[in-house]
DNA sequence: GTTAGCATGTAAGGAGTTACATGATTTT
DNA sequence: AAAATCATGTAACTCCTTACATGCTAAC
């Protein structure tokens, strides 16, 4: 998951691992909380080791004019075959269960994939929410007298988070299908 | 979490290890992926060394006719200090992260509880899931641009999925606090 | 008699977190 | 010159999953 959003926002441009975690924090603000440091740098030592970026060194021409020089940021970009790690990372539908996170991390980075990937990625979501959806139902309908009140609370909020979140993926599906894929920022690689 | 739920569990009734896990599937459906064999069974454990459960041991007399004398099952109940250490984790608030899933397993849980306790987890769950709301909306309204549709769409989702939440709790906090705290199942201990 | 479901467990590993530790730079 | 915040890292640990291994019982 790090590893996916990582490629992810390095594929947008060369940062450092400070600054990636900013971006990320508001990237995937919407689903997860801020990752940690202790996390974030061992993850980038070993995308570096493995080939998938590499640290930046070409000579800072077009750098800020306050922060020459500077060897404390260490400044990574991505590779050729991170770009390639990245498409695969997107590509292999991502764990079965319903409160993975990797969906999230995967829409957040649907600009940088084609309409197939993302319709079949939107549809896996979808069945995936679907069956939940009605396993939540058939406790609602079936088990509901086994229940305490607070639980079956749980259950009908879960149900209608379920229907919504079905119903939105159906108009983003529908979006995608019929038209315009909204705005892809940067048509590069 | 998996801890607590046991504890909840056991607390209501005892219970072999097998069984557990399907009413922890049920129980926790709403916002987890079914528990592990793996997990369950040497959390089991680790409860049992800790003096928290005990194996039910007693004259199986009002067992089922079909299966007497079964030593393949290894039934558990929960000890005093197993309430106490359940209640301690009921009222210590959760971590602080929006997406944990703590609240979940405590609000599955409060026909276990007092009204004081429920009314503070609500709250505290309210303030977080408020503060993310506002943090969705600073981004929506300050970084937008910088922004890819996706990812746009992502937050613009989460916001909507944090409005309604807090819409929620409010009902709940409302109803929790003028008047009956919704049938508590069982007021044992 | 074989498939399906019940029941318990272990070993290895994944994907993160917390706490700690350090130092440079910018702002007040 | 103190405080804030930028910036990088390590060690230990948490909590869970997957894959494996085993055996019993019920149903077909």
């Amino acid at each position: 998951m790090l590893e996916f959003a990582i490629l992810g926002l390095l594929h947008e441009s060369p940062m450092h691992g400070y600054e990636l975690r900013k971006q990320l924090t508001t990237k995937l603000g919407a689903f997860r909380a801020a990752i940690s440091y202790g996390s974030l740098y061992p993850t980038l030592r070993r995308l570096q080791s493995a080939g998938w970026i590499t640290e930046e060194s070409g000579a800072p021409a077009t750098d800020a004019p306050l922060l020459t020089n500077r060897r404390s940021r260490v400044v990574y970009k991505i590779t050729a075959e991170g770009k390639e790690r990245f498409q695969e990372l997107l590509s292999s539908a991502g764990p079965e269960t319903f409160d993975d996170p990797g969906f999230g991390v995967h829409f957040a980075f649907f600009a940088r994939t084609d309409q197939a990937t993302r319709l079949r990625i939107l549809e896996g979501r979808r069945r995936r929410v679907e069956e939940r959806r009605e396993g939540l139902r058939d406790v609602l309908s079936r088990a509901a007298e086994r229940l305490d009140a607070y639980t079956l609370e749980l259950q009908r909020h879960g149900l209608d988070a379920c229907e919504r979140e079905v119903r939105w993926l159906e108009e983003l599906i529908a979006h995608e299908r019929s038209g315009r894929p909204p705005q892809v920022t940067d048509p590069s690689n």
